[in-house]
DNA sequence: GCAAAAGTGTTCGGGCTACACCCATGA
DNA sequence: TCATGGGTGTAGCCCGAACACTTTTGC
């Protein structure tokens, strides 16, 4: 390394990552005991230490791959915590991530393995360090960024129904949508494609389901059109 | 420090600064000639390597201190950029932090001894690593703030007119405002307390100068209320 | 047959946009 | 007196919000 760079001190890089899941009961987020000290037994995001070679994205991806072994999943960086005494443990900078994935698909026992259990989004436990604030500024950006961005059918499976996709939007936004208004609004983006399909087991009569069509979407965001719902 | 965290590898952290300035010329940027290799005397962002002892935030504040003296800035973290070769001068981690200072104040001295210089936004040079990136990325987050925030007026002094706020926020999105439209959704916010002074030297006329009521914006803030300009 | 969720149109009002003319003053 | 930018009101349109009833089917 040049001089004038390795007179600078350096410092420990942690990745935390904020793990968002959907299912029946609404939005959930995945965290784990904590094994080691300061702070074991304690609740808290599944983070790791950036590794010598490793981008920051990697890293993220790394970390969220230990614990689910999924990968191709939805991340996007959020803020960089920098208090010089935020872990007791010693100076770390944390670069916080959120994640969406598709509850019907993480691994059941490497969930296990980390004590790593699902919350509801409104009843979060305390957590170690800063790790609720990260939780609180991942929710935000959420809020924002599925108004603004097609993300939200990262956290559905593949095939979903329009009410499923609502319960979603109400879940992440904290409030009631009019059913008659939404469907409007996301069947007006043109961006979903309609199954001869029913779902099973949630009403008797069955909804429809539906593909969100990502190529068209591409296609249209080529074109300058934007992603919107209000 | 505790034995499972001194396992792991250390890293160069750095801060860059997006500092945005305003004039008759409309919206600037402060860029510096870099003076150490790698890109010594290529257009940079200022910026500086965190210390020991040193948050992240009082990092970016140290380093627009360095350059412009300034302190009491607004000052906001953007994004952290982690790949692994994005410095060919060694591995380093940069938290970018964009500010917004008023270009009366100044020091011209610190200015020169940097080789810093003000660039139009439209009419940047090429920068070193990253940093047109993490440009872009301030931009667009000024375009988004300034709608949402009452932060616009960081960019101006204390006293400033109607028609000078208006071009602000033309320069920061680019594009033409209606100037009776401006001036009714801003005056709308009730956040502008008309002086009984005029504007001397831009028109012939004179427009009258206003200040922002910052407490009266947080008193309203705390009720809930969210100022926004579309 | 009844309970439970799916599916479907219309109306109303508020807010945003577009638009043109007079005013004050320095040169 | 003229050129330059400051300051003002209104009408139309569009979009978003509110709202109630019929349909399907498993039990």
């Amino acid at each position: 390394m040049l001089p004038y760079y390795s007179q600078n001190v350096k410092h420990l890089i942690a990745v935390d990552c904020i793990i968002f899941g959907f299912d029946r009961e609404g939005l959930r987020l995945l965290l784990i005991k904590r094994a080691v000290e300061p702070g074991a037994g304690a609740w808290s995001l599944m983070g790791g230490f950036l590794k010598e070679e490793e981008s920051l994205d990697k890293a993220a991806k790394r970390v969220l791959y230990e614990l689910t072994e999924l990968s191709e999943v939805y991340l996007e960086q959020l803020n960089t915590y920098g208090e010089v005494n935020r872990d007791p443990g010693g100076r770390v900078i944390s670069v916080a991530y959120y994640a969406l994935i598709r509850t019907d698909k993480y691994d059941e026992e490497l969930i296990k393995k980390y004590g790593a259990k699902w919350f509801k989004i409104e009843d979060l436990p305390r957590l170690i360090f800063d790790h609720n604030d990260m939780v609180d500024v991942a929710l935000r950006r959420l809020q924002r960024r599925t108004k603004t961005r097609p993300i939200g059918f990262e956290l559905l499976p593949e095939k979903f129904s329009i009410p499923q996709l609502q319960r979603l939007y109400e879940a992440i936004n904290q409030e009631n949508i009019d059913k008659r208004n939404f469907r409007r609004k996301i069947l007006g983006t043109q961006l979903l494609v309609k199954l001869n399909e029913k779902e099973k087991g949630v009403s008797k009569r069955g909804a429809f389901l539906y593909k969100f069509d990502k190529e068209k979407y591409y296609k249209f965001f080529n074109n300058g059109y934007h992603f919107e719902i209000y």
